[in-house]
DNA sequence: TTTT
DNA sequence: TTTT
């Protein structure tokens, strides 16, 4: 009954900025559309054609809260977690929503760095520095 | 319009059968769902509890052929691929469908093989040995 | 100074027993060899060679508790962790050796399980249940 | 004999530049270092301590010419390999080379591109656009 | 619905 | 030997 794995690594980018819920008893989550895409040559064409995939992303507590301070629209992020397929209901018929929660990440672009320009690389050079590697222990201290 | 990735890694049970469909032109594709596992202990009863999470394996052509030759339902499989969510219209409305499109795939049991009791392991030791590891070239030879 | 991720994902067997080394203050550390094979067939001969590698697998405290109850040489393990290479010197000169460090473990199967004959699954259904699947929280509960 | 899993995901930079050599027959390898870091508090001190994890990368033919074309020492590339020692003698004692054999990369920055300026999100914006994605088809077009 |  |  056990002895499985249920892994997901995703690279791309936020095409929304996070929105945040939180609940009685303090515990919060965020969500955001993540797009990856995947360009291949047609046969019959010749021509390049990109598919875009989207991800919808769920975080939680303060994994949440640090991406909603952090991250904005077209940010690039890092994310490893696990596919969660809720199951609900619309007039008697079974719908089913596919969700990545996601326990870590890692910053790879930063726009909402105040003093950062373009890229995650230059915001390091200064003071404000955002986290690039955001741990799975909740207790921890933030990583900055 | 690219540098992102789109990658999952499942090791999960099969529970139903490999069912297989052929194109005209000489494709084919094959179905199966895979569950995965996660236990955890509920913080209000202090019990142990299973969520089983089903994920909707596509596999294409030679693997695709390969898996139906040589997998059953409650094989347990490493599978390797990308998330792709389908849309499609149902009474005008949208719906969506994600599925699991494996390239990579190693069998870490498989009860079809004739001459095998148990495990893949045990299957190497005889002649009649099962594929353990199917790599993405399609035009390789069979891994025998 | 960050935004990087150093990840090994593995699935092989043990090459040997787990051995344990017990510091002072509790602390502890396990180490193992895990095998994996690199199976491909020869251009000039065309056949089928197989490479097996080696890695040096360290598991620390309640893992490597977990792993020298439970494992034995031949199990076969499914281990995430990350890549790490020691300097030391010997005679003046630099040497390095390079070990996984591994988090989370996946039992695929348990030989030392008593009541287990051949394979994990049939370990879970019986009332001796090792834990097949090991969390990175070193406080959690035992998984069983 | 297999039913194994060698498999090496990194985010790193180049701490130098592709050294490229080339074999008689029209093969072609290239090398370089990939620093990770991690980033943890000290327990005695509380304070923030980097620990660089050095990756000795090698990459082979069509990929190992893209590599050199368009990456230069800093560049964040994402990697997907396997790991392996070569085991080799210095005066007749046996040491050990572990390197990381990548077959899979996703350009995250690209200084090289002339027209871009600090990052790939910039470079996909012009005529010079460096491929952000290599596939593992070593007979497949650029991915241009 | 959307990113690059 | 080195990146950010």
């Amino acid at each position: 009954m056990a002895g499985t794995i249920n892994k997901v690594i995703l690279i791309g980018h936020l095409g929304d900025e996070v929105k945040m819920h939180y609940f009685e008893g303090g515990n919060s989550i965020g969500r955001f559309p993540l797009a990856t895409n995947e360009t291949y040559t047609s046969r019959q064409t010749g021509e390049r054609i990109t598919n875009v995939e989207w991800h919808n992303i769920v975080v939680r507590n303060k994994l949440a809260e640090i991406c909603e301070k952090y991250l904005t629209k077209g940010d690039r992020v890092y994310c490893e977690g696990r596919i969660k397929t809720r199951q609900y209901e619309v007039d008697g018929q079974k719908r089913y929503a596919t969700e990545i929660q996601v326990q870590d990440m890692t910053f790879l672009s930063t726009k909402k760095d105040p003093n950062n320009t373009s890229s995650s690389e230059a915001a390091t050079q200064n003071n404000s520095i955002p986290p690039t590697s955001i741990a799975k222990e909740e207790d921890d201290d933030l990583p900055f």
